[in-house]
DNA sequence: TTGACAGGCAAGCGTCAGCTTGCGTATCAT
DNA sequence: ATGATACGCAAGCTGACGCTTGCCTGTCAA
């Protein structure tokens, strides 16, 4: 779980949920495009797959190899538990 | 919006958090003391207190002085919106 | 088989976050 | 007034994070 608030803490790491949320079953390289594309973030390979490391240690990203590729998918269920921890307990605060 | 997400990535800060869930509208000692009595946390005042200025910053802590003290008070309206940014619609990107 | 492609591993570097330390300021009790 | 209390400010240190660089492994097409 603490990798978790760790994992959400980096701005380029949740451009890179936004993008598995839109498109799911991304390559490496397919998220390093569009993440210059539409984010305009220019990190190099080695740097978003470091990024993705830390995702999918925090839980929030699966992947799945098949032969030369490597598929990411988003996993939110992580995240279903975290608002829920301080927001809960005291009642609905707008 | 990006200060929420590093506030909440420390976990002196989130044990704060909890602290004020639990207790609301306490001052600085009275956190330090109770974060080391229930969380076993035994930061000094200065380490709390430049916690509670990053907690305040992010709109997660609100404060009042009165005289030498000053209270802080939980803030859970800008926790709403985090895990909703990847379970709900898609788009909303901030 | 050869070369291009997709991805991994590990060392090194710059920067920032968290913490400490020391001193300063404002408020309250005696 | 004087000391104690509650807190703030700022410099310095250390470790971790994010990123780059270089090289390597595995896969697929021609």
């Amino acid at each position: 779980m603490d990798e978790v608030f760790r994992a959400i803490a980096d701005p380029t790491r949740r451009a890179v949920l936004d993008e598995l949320v839109d498109r799911d079953g991304q390559s490496l390289f397919e998220i390093c495009t569009r993440l210059t594309m539409k984010h305009g973030i220019s990190s190099s390979r080695q740097a978003i797959s470091q990024h993705l490391d830390v995702l999918e240690a925090a839980g929030l990203v699966v992947t799945r190899r098949d032969g030369r590729f490597k598929f990411h998918y988003f996993n939110g269920a992580p995240l279903a538990a975290i608002a829920q921890r301080w927001l809960q307990a005291k009642g609905n605060n707008s």
